[in-house]
RNA sequence: GGCGGUGUAGCUCAGUCUGGCAGAGCAUCGGUUUCAUAAGCCGAGGGUCGGGGAUUCAAAUUCCCUCACCGCCA
């Protein structure tokens, strides 16, 4: 019997710019899923490669002074090397600049235009220079572009149309009866909304540049980047051969939210056109903002893959990212993050149970896996923890790993759990020792095939540790038969320590709110200073301990009229002496137009408040610091960067007009 | 402005379809263990389920209103 044939694809970076951890994201993904597939015993081809025509392509390469293929051949280095880095399993690598790509592009525009699906009309619009794109009437602004404040020029360019239009209730259709080709379900229901308006045809041609594929029998047209670049995903299992009919007959598309429209709506017209069959699956996973921010050039924080796998190593970005993030949805990176997964589940979780076991091994049996006796309810139970493959299975169908991952790390876990119930260190019947051990490293034989797709060179490592070869799926059950000499122990994952330095000082640059950390705190007491005509003195109930402020707010409020309010209190105020009086934090309170009001909440003293998105301060802060955080009031709450103050039980309330502003 | 999504423990989220004692992991704290990479194991604290109303014997879950955030489109 043939293998199943299961073919899956990244989509094809655009090498305008090198890679980055989006890149990387994808690539993991792909990896996985092609690596588990490898495992259930189908025959896999995994495509990955580049987009390398377009305008951009051509600007890049012009203001670096070389010629765009000279570009991308160099940009195409970068690609190839963060696959390597990373580990990732393709069949083949594809360049839209590769002759047998050029070939099958040019052949499936013939054949479409052939057809007549496509046609020669005139494009007529308003172009802006500025957005190097045409702009519809309705984006305009007073007759002028938004982005770059000009009137676009009224330009009509000879062009060739693909006939999308004529497609729009086929793909509808599509996509509603067939619930698996676009997930997930958030990206369908908006691609489904997107397609109620009706599509224009798709202007497939340009003449204002000439890097990109010829339309055959025309001197001054190039095929559109996208109609060009979409055919990768054929011209890399060699369309039109066998090769081609077997693996297009099972097709997925990984591909960024950015792309679905065209891959979901294009593509399948397109696909039609050439009257060829649509790929099984387009999954769309989430992108990634690192630090809780969108990467960006001018924001500094583009993380390079490259870099990070150099100094974490594949394997544990790999896991990060499979586990932290649950699929389809977008997700933060964050070297600390990544640090903690690091040390505590693959180095103390994974790692340590390696190393332990095979200690034990080479201590009591001098490296020989020693054969078992009687099996006990221990062992049994244990037994019962391997993940259930048909169950990964289905969650692997259903693009689900983030819980596959999970899964195997909860074994994992158990694993660790049944060395410390069976306290082999304490075992003297040299049977029983043996039994222990025996399981112990069988049920390690079983981590190493499943924990392969997503770490596969640690993977591999505990394989060739404890001596036995890497198996599939089958193979991942409790054996009796084991037996071999296990190496001498290796560190499988090091620890890394956390530099304390690094991550607090750049968000205290980043943000001035960071530093504060805010509590709600129940006004106990109202004095008088005696020193002072316009300070009270008040003491607090901050949740777990009793504080004593001074503010100034007598002109404002009676003493009846604040005790027991529940205020915002600043906590980690440096002490600072009133006229002999100590105070030990700040309130906060909104002012606008002489009038003062405290901030109110109804959470209990000693509930943080913080702004969504911020980690509050630690660190003791002045008045200064304070002051560069620019609060105010809108509908009677306080505002940060458009972002309200809360805690977990409600907003934060003003009783001012809007605009006013917080101190 | 239009469409959609989300809001549950300090953090990340599950639970909502089909109403039935508010959950998991991480973090924190306490206990315990010594085979092991200062690792492992056991336990505890912590929530007005964004807010308000309605239906119900019973609402995180259904319905209505409202607030906040995110995404897509314009």
């Amino acid at each position: 019997m043939s293998k199943k044939p299961f073919y899956i694809t990244t989509a094809i970076d655009y090498p305008n710019a090198k890679p980055h951890i989006g890149h990387a994201y994808e690539k993991i993904i792909a990896d996985m899923i092609a690596r588990w597939h490898k495992l259930v015993g189908e025959d896999v081809f995994f495509l990955a490669g580049l987009d390398e025509h377009g305008q951009k392509i051509q600007n890049t390469a012009e203001k670096a002074g070389k010629t765009p293929q000279a570009f991308v051949d160099e940009q195409a280095v970068f690609f190839k090397l963060l696959c390597e880095k990373l580990n990732i399993s393709y069949s083949q690598f594809i360049r839209t600049t590769e002759k047998r790509h050029v070939k099958t592009a040019t052949e499936l525009f013939k054949k479409v235009r052939d057809k007549g699906f496509i046609y020669k009309g005139t494009y007529a619009g308003l172009y802006c220079v500025g957005c190097e794109a045409f702009k519809k009437e309705k984006e305009l602004v007073d007759g002028k572009c938004p982005a770059h404040l000009k009137a676009p020029e009224q330009v009509s360019e000879e062009n060739y149309f693909f006939k999308l239009s004529e497609f729009q209730n086929k793909i509808i259709e599509h996509i509603k009866n067939n619930q698996e080709f676009l997930q997930p379900e958030s990206v369908r229901n908006e691609i489904l909304s997107r397609l109620k308006e009706p599509l224009d045809d798709l202007s497939v041609s340009r003449t204002s540049f000439n890097w990109g594929i010829p339309v055959p029998g025309e001197k001054k047209h190039i095929i559109y980047v996208w109609f060009d670049a979409l055919f990768n995903y054929l011209s890399g299992i060699s369309y039109p051969t066998k090769k081609f009919q077997k693996y297009w007959s099972n097709a997925h598309h990984i591909i960024g939210r950015d792309i679905v429209w065209f891959h979901t709506v294009f593509w399948p017209a397109i696909l039609w056109a050439c009257e060829l069959p649509l790929p099984k699956q387009v999954f769309c996973h989430g992108m990634f903002t690192v630090n809780g921010k969108k990467m960006s050039k001018s924001l500094g924080n583009v993380i390079d893959p490259v870099e990070l796998i150099g100094k974490y190593g594949s394997d544990p970005v790999r896991y990060t990212f499979l586990r932290d993030v649950p699929a389809g949805q977008d997700g933060d990176f964050s070297e600390s993050t990544l640090i903690k997964h690091n040390n505590a589940e693959l180095a103390d979780a994974l790692g340590n149970l390696l190393q332990r076991t095979l200690v034990l091994i080479h201590k009591n049996f001098q490296g020989k896996i020693p054969s078992f006796g009687t099996l006990t309810s221990n062992e049994k139970e244990l037994e019962k923890e391997i993940p259930d493959i048909s169950q990964l299975t289905i969650l692997m169908q259903n693009n689900q790993w983030h819980h596959v991952v999970e899964q195997i790390w909860n074994y994992i876990n158990r694993c660790n759990k049944y060395i410390a119930d069976t306290e082999p260190w304490k075992q003297t019947d040299s049977t029983r020792l043996g039994t222990i051990l025996y399981t112990a490293l069988e049920h390690l034989r079983i981590i190493s095939i499943l924990t392969w797709p997503v770490i596969p060179k640690s993977a591999e490592k505990i394989a060739a540790q404890i001596g036995q070869p890497l198996g599939t799926l089958k193979d991942a059950k409790f054996k009796k038969s084991t037996h071999g000499i296990v190496s001498t122990p290796e560190i499988l994952f090091k620890k890394i320590e956390l530099q304390k330095t690094e991550t607090p000082k750049n968000n205290e640059a980043e943000d001035p709110f960071a530093k504060l950390q805010l509590k709600v705190a129940k006004i106990e007491k109202v004095d008088i200073h005696s020193n002072a005509d316009k300070l009270y003195v008040l003491t607090l109930n901050a949740g777990t301990e009793t504080k004593q402020i001074v503010s100034g707010i007598r002109p404002h409020y009676t003493p009846e009229q604040l005790v027991g309010k529940h205020i915002v209190l600043i906590n980690n105020m440096s002490p600072a002496n009133f006229r002999g009086v100590q105070s030990n934090g700040m309130l906060l309170a909104g002012e606008k137009e002489g009038i003062v009001r405290v901030a109110e909440t109804h959470a209990a003293p000693g509930t943080p408040v913080m702004v969504q998105g911020i980690s509050p301060g630690t660190t003791q802060i002045t008045i200064a610091d304070f002051q560069k955080v620019k609060l105010n009031v809108k509908n009677k709450h306080i505002i940060y960067n458009n972002t309200p103050l809360k805690t977990p039980d409600g907003l934060i309330t003003v009783d001012l007009p809007d605009g006013a502003t917080v101190r």
